[in-house]
DNA sequence: GCCAACGTTGGC
DNA sequence: GCCAACGTTGGC
């Protein structure tokens, strides 16, 4: 199952993630049940796309989990625990949140349904509708 | 900068 | 276990 992460680039960016390399980033800040539950059911080597909300508010590139759910390192409370995310690649062309509410196949997209969600699945069908108005073959 | 939607906290 | 108060997210 393939995922989305939201970041804003102000905190975050997908620059910022590229620059970390195969090194990987831990995905750390989560403070959302339903978030932190999407990535402890994350397995080593699945993908997401990598979201700019806030400023852009467009999908940037793909990313790939290179570690499964372990304790947040900016906490010491136990609940929460985050993935390892590296870069894998940029969309040739980014895809706006915009054109994900009109595109066929996207309008049941947590991304347009429930704003607030900042790790969310993502559906097979979805992935390669996106992967195509980026640019790329999935 | 505003504010709607939503999640969390904590008193009862 | 309910729910009011509060805080945060994120689109606009």
């Amino acid at each position: 199952m393939p995922w989305l992460f939201k970041s804003e680039p102000d905190t975050w960016s997908w620059d910022q993630q590229v620059s970390r390399g195969s090194a990987g980033e831990e995905w750390h800040g989560i403070r959302n049940y339903q978030a932190r539950n999407n990535m402890r059911s994350m397995k080593v080597g699945e993908l997401g796309f990598f979201y700019h909300s806030n400023i852009g508010k467009e999908i940037v590139g793909i990313v790939e989990v290179s570690r499964e759910s372990a304790p947040d390192s900016t906490t010491d409370d136990p609940r929460w625990d985050c993935v390892c995310l590296r870069a894998v690649r940029a969309l040739v062309k980014p895809v706006s949140l915009e054109v994900c509410k009109t595109a066929p196949g996207l309008e049941k997209m947590v991304l347009v349904n429930n704003s607030r969600l900042s790790v969310q699945p993502v559906t097979d069908d979805e992935w390669r509708i996106i992967c195509t108005l980026g640019g790329i073959s999935s």
